[in-house]
DNA sequence: GACATTAAAATGCCAGACAATTAAAAAAGT
DNA sequence: ACTTTTTTAATTGTCTGGCATTTTAATGTC
C-alpha cells in the first residue's frame, strides 16, 4: 500500500485509491478498523488534514464510516443496497441531465429493463407487491392529485413491479433507471385524458401480474412505453408550435 | 444554501450536501466555477480545511473537478458515462461481496438485464460490434489462455452484445451487472470441456445477432444462463464433497 | 457493588502559514 | 508595434500545531 509523491494526482486521492483498493480486494474486511488518522499520516508520510481529505472521499462513497471517542476511528462500512440506491439515483439523474440524453433513449432503456423484470415478477410477486400496485392505481385516480404526486405514484407503482421479481440486484439496478426518469416524466404534464389512459395501462399490468401471465405483462409494458413516448412527442410538438406562434 | 450547526452530521458532509443539491437542481450548471475555498469558508462560516473536506467528497463522486492557478478553482464537472462506469462497477462488486449475494441471484439479474438488450442489439448492432464478438470467440478458443483472460474475454463479448443495442443508458446500467460478476465468474474454473460449451453458446448468440433474430438471441442467452448456473452448482458441489473428504 | 470522577484516545474543527501552479499584467528588449 | 521575459496575483495543495468534543475505560468514592 504505497503512494507516489511524483504523481500528478492529489495525495489525498492517491491515499483514498490505495485504501479503496484494499477494501475491494478484501484485504480490509467489513467492520474492520482502519489505523487512526495520525497513524495513517505517519504511514503515508503526510499530514493529518491530507489523510482526512482521503477518508472523506471514501466516506462519500459509503466505503467507510467514522466514529468519535476513545474506541472510535474509521471502519470499513458494509455497503448496503439502500445506501447504493441514493447514489445510483443521483448519478443516473445527472447523467441524463448533463449528457443531453433524449427522452426516447432514456425511455427505451427504462422499459427494456423493466420488461426484463416482468416474467420474474409475474411468477414471484407477493400479495404485498400486488396490493401496493393496486393502491397506487387507486391513488392515481383521485381528483385533485398534483402532477408531482401522480409521478411519484407512478414511480412507486413501477418499483413495486420491479421489487416483485424478488431479486435485490435487479431492484438496485432498476432504481436508477426508474427514479432518474422522474424529472423527465415531470416535464410531461398529465391531462385528465392521459391520466385515464395511464391508469388503464397500469391496471392491465397489475391484472397480468396477478394472473401470473408474463406475456401479458410484457405487452402491457410495451403499450405503456409506446403511449409514454407518444405523449412526450405530442408535448414537444405542442411546445414547438407554441414557440413558433410567439416568434411569428 | 444553508447548513445547520446543531446537526449531528459533519460540517463537511452538510456543506457537500448543500452544494450537491445545487448541482442536482441545476442551479449550478456544468463548467460553472464555484466560489474559491476561502469564499466558501466565509460563506458557510467554517474554516478552509472543512470546506476542502466537503469539496473532496464531491470530487470523489466526480461532481466537481479542481484546477490550480490564478483562474483555477472548483468547477462543476460534466458527469460522463465513462466516469460513471467505474463507480458503478466498484459499487456493484462491493454490494455483491459484502451482502452475501448468491451466485444464482446475481446471475439471474445479469441475464435478465442482458436479455432486455438482446432484441435491440439484434436490430441495431453495427458490424463493429459483431466483429468484436467474433474476435472474442476466437480468442476464447486459443489454447493456453488463462482463466482470467478467458473471463475478461467473456466480459468483452457480453459488453459488445450490450453496446450493440446502441443505447448509452442501457450500456451504463449493464456495466455494473456484467463486470461486477467477473470476480464471481472467476471462482468457476473453466475446464476445457466447459470452455468448449461456452464458446458454442457464444457462437449461437453471435449468429442470432448477425441474423437479426431477437428470439434466437434470447433463447441462446437462456441456454447460456442455464449452463452457467449448472456449472456453478457443480463447482460448489465438488468443493463440498472435497472438504467432506478432508474432514473425514 | 453502584455511582461519580478522571484520564486517555480518537475524531471534528480551526488559524495561520508556506509551496506549487497557473494565467494575466507589466516590463523589457528588439 | 510586436515579442519575449519578468513579475504579480489568485488559487489550490499541503503542513504545523492546537483546541474542542465525544466516547470509553480506568479509577476512586461511598
Amino acid at each position: 500500500m504505497k503512494i507516489d509523491p511524483t504523481s500528478s494526482k492529489d495525495l489525498s486521492a492517491q491515499i483514498a485509491d490505495a485504501i479503496r483498493e484494499e477494501i475491494v480486494a478484501g484485504r480490509l474486511i467489513v467492520d474492520q478498523r482502519l489505523p487512526s488518522e495520525s497513524e495513517l499520516a505517519d504511514y503515508f508520510d503526510v499530514s493529518r488534514p491530507t489523510v482526512r481529505e482521503a477518508l472523506k472521499r471514501l466516506a462519500a462513497q459509503s466505503l467507510i464510516r467514522t466514529q468519535r471517542g476513545a474506541t472510535g476511528g474509521a471502519f470499513v462500512n458494509r455497503l448496503r443496497f439502500e445506501d447504493a440506491y441514493d447514489q445510483q439515483v443521483t448519478t443516473a439523474s445527472l447523467l441524463l441531465s448533463m449528457n443531453a440524453v433524449s427522452f426516447d433513449v432514456a425511455c427505451e432503456a427504462r422499459y427494456a429493463l423493466e420488461r426484463a423484470c416482468a416474467p420474474l415478477s409475474a411468477a414471484r410477486r407477493t400479495p404485498d407487491h400486488l396490493a401496493t400496485m393496486r393502491a397506487e392505481i387507486h391513488r392515481e385516480g383521485q381528483p385533485g392529485l398534483t402532477d408531482e404526486a401522480f409521478c411519484a405514484s407512478d414511480v412507486t407503482f413501477h418499483r413495486a413491479l420491479v421489487d416483485g421479481a424478488g431479486n435485490k440486484v435487479l431492484s438496485y439496478q432498476l432504481a436508477g433507471a426508474v427514479e432518474a426518469m422522474q424529472p423527465l416524466m415531470n416535464m410531461i404534464t398529465f391531462t385528465a385524458r392521459s391520466r385515464e389512459e395511464i391508469i388503464a395501462l397500469h391496471t392491465m399490468i397489475a391484472d397480468a401480474i396477478e394472473a401470473g401471465n408474463a406475456d401479458a405483462t410484457e405487452s402491457a409494458l410495451n403499450a405503456l412505453e409506446t403511449y409514454t413516448r407518444e405523449l412526450a412527442h405530442s408535448v414537444v410538438t405542442a411546445r414547438a408550435s407554441k414557440s413558433k406562434e410567439k416568434t411569428a
